[in-house]
DNA sequence: ATGAGCTAGCTTTTT
DNA sequence: GCTAGCTCAT
């Protein structure tokens, strides 16, 4: 008999949503409206009804978190049914699994690197060096951004469609090439590749595709309003031959648009697959009717948008609060004593600050550890990009990967071995010249003995230290956690954190030793090297009762009871550069951005604004954020902290006109009357 | 080959 | 006002 339980508590057009399954569906899941349950349902049901083997669904997520949300789920449903769902992953590691076993069709080794952001940068600073370009003139993070986006379009360097009215992408493409073809040598690839290469496999080898398109019977991608082009391109490949994918989004959260994600993907769903269903769960389950209100009175403001009317048969709840603050000190001070208050009814775990730039948490912070308030900064510098966590990384990829020059250098002279600019220089252009690797380069120069007399000395320890360690593993196949530990050891990195006692090489150590522990979750060195290359984090740190602290980009799929909205000020939020930069459609970005924010409170939401604020070594007087005067009065409380009796002609509602100049003489001749009048 | 001293830039950051 | 990243001097 069929276990069909998991279906009953699902509403009308959840219920739609997760059995039609074959063609092409676009779900449009509006905030809060159980949009993981429907996934992960679905694909339950295509078992469970034995519409397809679990090898057969592709199930593509943006995050590892969220594909462990989704394993997770799906397991607590279907028990052991589940385990065969191998193809269930993020797009760079699906795209990663699929490239290991064609790596030769675009002149890579099965076993090659994937380099992260850092690495892409270092190869661009070598290059431009090598090519005489002067980064103050050519910034490497422009280079950077442009082969990027170009790697987004699905363009190889001889595909690229020069701009002509930006007469520096002639230069930028040369750097493309000669970065491109590195990269081959360096048998790595960057994170656009790994899609960019599949595609073009697909496209270049019609049997590959074959195979891969016969064999996903159905297809499912979580947000993909997220999507960029390549990606779009990649799922087309994909569900070729069946045509059975089904989209989850929300064009509303769509805030990723300058990691090249295009809404325009999501909101032309239906133009790509003919015959597209569309099913919308406008049914919220989140949150009160007064914060959805607030929300989706606020998003109606946006032009380019599918529409949809979120409502809750949930109770009113409280009224949004809106306070205004004098200044960014009050503001901690009076969330801190809000805090205080909802503790007696929620969990600290269960609220959250929610801001705009990660600068902002600095106020809360000093707040929280002056009144002894546990807290939890979430974002920031992620675990996996630590210098010391990378250099580990580093010296476990050369080990494995021979080829792996960036690594090779990364860890040439840490610790210090005396060997200097100068000889990486000579080491470098020996290479270059002889068309091989660092390594092979360093041992020629020994053998001809052009290196100097003190640098050869650490030089052929480290050679010989490294032949040794690919010893261990090969031969004696020492396991990946001990080959770390002897790396360590004998490479005097364990000595150097050791030589210096001051509280960030303790630190330092303790990562280490973090970095040791999460090692024993894989069986081997290629698979912790790969989870390395695509993870970010190691999931930890949710102990304890804290209030959490995240920017609202990283509040994306979470939901808290009390969520405090700080810093709604003309300029932080929306953020002007957004604005410089892209004009009313930054603008409309900035404002998905609030309603994700808003959206993530269930019972009680505070947005708030200070007059004063001290940025970037000035204090500045602020404007209300013009999200504010477009939020709901009848869902809204609003709460002033400045002193009447010392401003008379304060108001809420500044009648300030922002299209103009928003710092115009006549706005800071106001702005000095205030002042005056404290 | 390390550190003082200066300058520029300062949003978000799923992989 | 802070800091990363580079220059120049030791």
């Amino acid at each position: 008999m069929l276990n069909l339980e998991y279906l009953n508590d699902l509403n009308e057009a959840q219920n739609e949503a997760v059995s039609y399954i074959d063609g092409p569906l676009l779900i449009v899941a509006g905030a809060g409206s159980g949009k993981t349950k429907v996934l992960t349902s679905r694909i339950a049901y295509m078992i469970k009804q034995k519409r397809a083997f679990p090898n057969q669904i592709l199930a593509v997520t943006f995050t590892n978190k969220a594909a462990k949300e989704m394993q997770n789920r799906v397991s607590k449903i279907l028990g052991k049914e589940a385990t065969g769902l191998s193809w269930l992953g993020t797009f760079h590691s699906i795209s990663a699994k699929i490239l290991r076993k064609h790596a030769q069709a675009v002149g890579l080794k099965s076993n090659f690197s994937i380099i992260d952001q850092d690495d892409q940068l270092r190869l661009i600073k070598n290059i431009s060096k090598a090519e005489n370009i002067d980064i103050k003139k050519i910034s490497p993070n422009v280079i950077l951004s442009t082969i990027d986006r170009w790697k987004n379009k699905g363009w190889y360097p001889d595909d690229v469609i020069l701009n002509k009215r930006d007469h520096l992408e002639k230069n930028f493409l040369e750097i493309y090439k000669i970065y491109q073809n590195k990269l081959i040598d360096l048998n790595s690839t960057d994170f656009g590749d790994l899609i960019l290469h599949c595609v073009k496999i697909f496209e270049r080898n019609k049997d590959i595709e074959e195979i891969y398109s016969k064999n996903f019977k159905y297809i499912l991608v979580d947000e993909y309003q997220d999507t960029n082009h390549i990606q779009s391109k990649w799922l087309l490949s994909l569900a070729k031959y069946h045509n059975n994918i089904s989209c989850v989004g929300d064009d509303d959260q769509s805030i990723y648009s300058w990691r090249g994600a295009e809404i325009k993907n999501f909101l032309e769903f239906d133009k790509i697959y003919e015959n597209t269903k569309i099913i919308r769960l406008e049914k919220n389950y989140r949150s009160t009717q007064n914060i959805l209100s607030v929300a989706s009175k606020l998003i109606e403001n946006n032009q380019s948008r599918v529409g949809k009317n979120l409502f809750t048969n949930g109770e009113n709840g409280d009224l949004v609060s809106l306070n205004c603050y004098r200044s960014v000190k009050d503001e901690a001070t009076d969330i801190s004593d809000k805090i205080e208050k909802y503790k007696k009814d929620f969990s600290l775990n269960n609220m959250a600050i929610l801001v705009r730039a990660i600068f902002q948490t600095r106020e809360f912070e000093e707040r929280f550890l002056k009144i002894g308030l546990p807290y939890r900064i979430i974002g920031g510098i992620k675990f996996y990009e630590r210098a010391e966590i990378k250099d580990c990384i580093a010296y476990l990829k050369i080990v494995h990967q021979d080829q792996d020059d960036l690594s090779f250098e990364r860890i040439i002279n840490v610790p210090k071995r005396s060997i200097g600019e100068t000889s990486l220089k000579q080491i470098n252009e020996f290479a270059k010249n002889n068309k091989i690797t660092l390594e092979a380069a360093a041992k020629k120069l020994i053998e001809k003995n052009e290196i100097k007399p003190k640098t050869k000395l650490g030089l052929i320890t480290l050679l010989n230290q490294i032949e040794k360690w690919r010893n261990d593993f090969v031969n004696k196949k020492i396991g990946h956690i001990k080959l770390l530990q002897i790396i360590l050891d004998e490479s005097g990195y364990s000595q150097m954190l050791k030589n210096k006692k001051d509280l960030e090489n303790e630190n330092r150590i303790e990562n280490i030793k973090e970095l040791l522990s999460a090692m024993k979750d894989f069986d081997n060195l290629e698979s912790f090297l790969e989870h390395v290359s695509l993870a970010t984090s190691i999931d930890k740190n949710w102990e304890g009762d804290k209030i959490n602290l995240m920017s609202m980009h990283a509040s994306k799929g979470l939901e808290f009871d009390v969520v405090f909205l700080p810093g709604w000020e003309e300029g932080l939020f929306p953020h002007q550069k957004s604005i410089e930069e892209k004009g009313e459609k930054g603008l409309e970005e900035e404002r998905r951005l609030a309603y994700v924010g808003i959206t993530r409170a269930k019972k009680i939401a505070n947005i708030s604004f200070s007059m004063n604020r001290f940025y970037q070594g000035d204090w500045i007087d602020c404007l209300a954020s013009r999200f504010i005067d477009e939020l709901p009065e009848e869902n809204l409380k609003k709460n002033n902290h400045i002193n009447h009796d010392q401003i008379e002609d304060f108001e809420f509602n500044q009648d300030v006109e922002f299209d103009g100049e928003i710092q115009s003489p006549g706005w800071k001749r106001y702005q000095k009357k205030l002042k005056s009048n404290r």
